[in-house]
DNA sequence: AATATATACCTTGACAGACGAGGTATATTG
DNA sequence: CAATATACCTCGTCTGTCAAGGTATATATT
């Protein structure tokens, strides 16, 4: 992994959020999905990641459910809520002023 | 302030070597210049800032030294080195990398 | 039949960086 | 002479990350 944790930090729970827009998902799956999209250089560890599902579960932005899996291990789906879509609205607003600010700190 | 400071926590460092690339400063001085640069939205506090120096100072990446002011409180300037400014390069591409990769998974 | 790998979930305790709250000292302004 | 601005600092707390450990199911390899 080439992002640092410290950098990607203040962005799991709007990483998660934005994963569930269209879809619900599962704990896994999302793991899989940010390695790939950024080329395994974004990785949120398990702990991570379980801890930011508890945050966010308790924030009501979003509701978990088990999958009735047939075969394989169970899996823990997420579905984003209506709060969710707002709070995901709103860190996604804050990004793009922080990514300005951020360029013009850094010259 | 808006922005919150795990966003802006990946970047201290980067910040505040960003200050120092042209002129030496001091820590007063740079958080100043820190909240204008992105009206208010961005601030470094004194406690973080401070422990930032030690780092960036321990890392050999900033010297510092006490100004001779005749008047007004002591100032403890700051200086980057060589290796500073090459700290400072490797972080900027991190951001630029970064960037994408977040607007990537943001959506 | 045993081993390894992939899928899938979880908890605990340690660590590092941010920062609130407190402190010191000098100079100016009302 | 009190308040504000400049300028430095430390200590202890809090929060999010993550290494290390665990459980269970299914498939592929040896």
């Amino acid at each position: 992994m080439s992002i640092t944790s410290d950098i990607l930090r203040g962005h799991t729970e709007a990483i998660i959020l934005s994963h569930l827009l269209d879809q619900d998902s599962y704990g896994y799956q999302i793991n899989k999905d940010i390695m790939k999209k950024t080329d395994n250089r974004c990785e949120l560890k398990e702990a991570t990641l379980y801890s930011a599902f508890r945050r966010l579960e308790q924030a009501g932005y979003i509701r978990a459910y088990w999958g009735n899996e047939k075969v394989g291990a169970r899996r823990r789906y997420y579905a984003i809520t209506e709060e969710g879509r707002g709070a995901y609205q709103s860190y996604k607003r804050d990004w793009e002023e922080a990514k300005n600010d951020i360029d013009r700190l850094l010259k």
